[in-house]
RNA sequence: UGCCCGAUAGUAUAAUGGUAGUACGACGGUUUUUGGUGCCGUUUGUCUAGGUUCGAAUCCUGGUCGGGCAACCA
């Protein structure tokens, strides 16, 4: 397959290194700060870093850079732990970059040894004046020149406790006129009297990302490791400080973050939606992230394809919401439980069937399976149909219900309208048809034609839900260049709650969790919670490809 | 005006000096008891100016445009 011939970028070093090699077996790491939910961006660098493992026969560990107390928590550990897996990814080791701390500080003390670190007592203003701008270079600090022995001294000190938050820095001595910002002299460890989610009081005293998260990799011994774009001007030091630790050296690779439209993809900003109750919480089925796309009805799968479809690649991207929407669609189609839902009740009455009878029909469950299933579906003189699935007066493309005109009643019988009714107001309250017992579906008779199919349910038997119809949660395709705050690009209709639908009784019977296509509508799923008046909720994963409503535009 | 990264259809992503291809979208057709699905087809692209070469999306030089870097965040 030419697909196979295919690689990106990474899997072009990877196949390199293992040619010549440089490994035997490739090791990643996917390394989250538990400081928030995975979003489906963090999807993406899952599917890569695992995907890249398994393609190569290699290993994946999962480490949380827990390495700031202050922003940290459990409950955000366990929420990423369950996302990756209902991801269908497993990981080899779970590490936490805090069981590393004691090596951290013992790498520390090398580099203060080999006079390349040193204790700086400035204030955070004098050392951010003092690193100069972009374009002009910094200054040396008035402490880079203490001795070995009294930066020894004062970095015990610091980790003893002597000092307050922010009184002291270690820094690693590089060079404060280097073009590249971050080699001026970064900072590597800072004290913070916080408490740990794992280690409690044990520190007052945490390494920074620098002097972390590539130290951790290397202790690993990860080969390949993989981050994002905005780390690239990190890479200098993060192989500065493994060749002056002379320690395993794993290497930096960088590609681009997914951007999506119509939604944000920080994690501050998606924190901001929940705190300021812009959603119900952080698995909102609004929200891009992994636990809001579960809520929503996405399902594992596509969201493996779709990071699959997307590539990886070193430029700025912003990729379509619709091809998630078309992975989802893709995989639903195969697998969603096929019910009859109507969502605006209008009363069709079939005046030639007696009243008080009910007629089972058999209804194909998914048109799509190979081994089909069905279930019964109660036929009645009294129905409901879709409100706009009737029309007074029709355009000529319309195939649905109009005087005169015939349509199939999906599972059922070709029916015929004869009349209709209308209130003060013009609107429809009845519709009065005749139906063609010859015609019911399966008979093999096809003397009569419809051109369209309705969905319906028994006026007598159905079950009354509520649906969330979800659509996408801001109005601006670039969020990241949008002008002024996200609460002005807000979608006023990003939740429509419908209580008066109706659906057929089989919906009772179905599985918690079950996939459904709603005939005609769309993708759902139902909901944790419950709807108007404990009637079963269902969410709105996607609508149907609808070239109807493309036409009707027109 | 320092350093770094990037630029291929509308959106992504291939082509690694030798026919610019794929997916989604759009458009048209076909099938259909879902205006869904499936199937077939059409459309649109190498940022720019030079150079090297028999031959450049690819290599070189200049320019343009976009992004990143001045957190005791990751």
């Amino acid at each position: 397959m030419s697909e196979e011939k295919s690689l990106n970028f990474i899997e072009e070093i990877i196949e390199n290194d293992l040619k010549s090699g440089k490994y035997n077996q490739i090791l990643t790491r996917f390394p989250p700060e538990p400081n928030g939910y995975l979003h489906i961006g963090h999807a993406k660098s899952i599917c890569l870093n695992f995907g890249l493992a398994a393609r190569y026969n290699g290993k994946t560990n999962l480490r949380f850079d827990d390495t700031n107390p202050e922003k940290e928590e459990t409950e955000y550990v366990e929420s990423i732990k369950a996302d990756i897996k209902w991801l269908g990814f497993d990981w080899a080791k779970e590490l936490y970059t805090s069981d590393y701390f004691e090596q951290l500080y013992q790498f520390a003390v090398v580099l203060i040894k080999k006079g390349l670190a040193y204790v700086d007592d400035s204030t955070s203003e004098q050392i951010a004046h003092e690193k100069g701008t972009p374009t002009t270079p910094g200054v040396n600090s008035p402490y880079r020149n203490r001795t070995v022995e009294e930066n020894v001294e004062l970095f015990e000190q610091m980790r003893a406790g002597k000092f307050k938050d922010g009184e002291k820095v270690l820094r690693a001595k590089i060079d404060m006129a280097a073009p590249n910002m971050l080699l001026r002299d970064p900072l590597i460890y800072r004290i913070k009297h916080a408490t740990h989610h794992r280690t409690g009081d044990q520190w007052c005293i945490y390494p920074m990302y620098d002097f972390a998260h590539g130290q951790s990799d290397s202790i690993e011994k990860i080969t390949h490791s993989i981050c994002t774009l905005e780390f690239v001007p990190h890479r200098p030091l993060y192989d500065w400080l493994i060749e002056q630790l002379e320690i395993f050296p794993s290497h930096q690779y960088e590609f681009a973050r997914l951007n999506m439209t119509y939604t944000v993809m920080s994690k501050r900003k998606l924190l901001q939606l929940v705190n300021d109750k812009i959603v119900e919480g952080w698995d909102d089925p609004r929200m891009p992230t992994i636990s809001g796309m579960r809520r929503r009805g996405y399902t594992p799968k596509a969201i493996r394809e779709f990071s699959r479809q997307i590539g990886v690649a070193k430029r700025e991207n912003l990729i379509d919401l619709s091809l998630l929407e078309f992975f989802v669609r893709e995989d639903l189609n195969e697998t969603a439980t096929r019910r009859m839902v109507v969502f605006d009740p209008v009363k069709l009455v079939i005046t030639n069937f007696e009243a008080g009878e009910v007629e089972y029909l058999e209804g194909e469950d998914n048109p799509e399976a190979t081994e089909k299933t069905y279930r019964k579906i109660p036929f009645t003189r009294e129905l409901y149909i879709e409100r706009e699935d009737f029309m007074v007066d029709p355009p000529k493309k319309f195939f649905r219900l109009a005087p005169e005109k015939m349509v199939r009643l999906k599972y059922g019988y070709i029916i015929q309208c004869d009349s209709f009714e209308q209130d003060d107001l013009g609107n429809i309250t009845q519709i009065n048809c005749t139906y063609f017992p010859e015609s019911k579906s399966g008979s093999g008779d096809n003397t009569l034609k419809a051109k369209g199919t309705l969905h319906w349910v028994s006026a007598t038997h159905h079950v009354p839900v509520t649906l969330q119809l979800y659509d996408r949660l801001f109005t601006v395709e670039d969020m990241n260049s949008a002008e002024g705050e996200y609460k002005d690009h807000l979608n006023p209709d990003s939740l429509i709650i419908n209580s008066h639908a109706l659906a057929e009784p089989a919906i009772l019977q179905d599985q918690p969790g079950q996939a459904y296509q709603f005939l005609r509508k769309g993708y759902f799923i139902q909901d944790k919670h419950s709807g108007a008046n404990g009637q079963p909720l269902f969410n709105r994963t996607v609508g149907l490809k609808d070239s109807w409503a493309k036409e009707s535009k027109k």
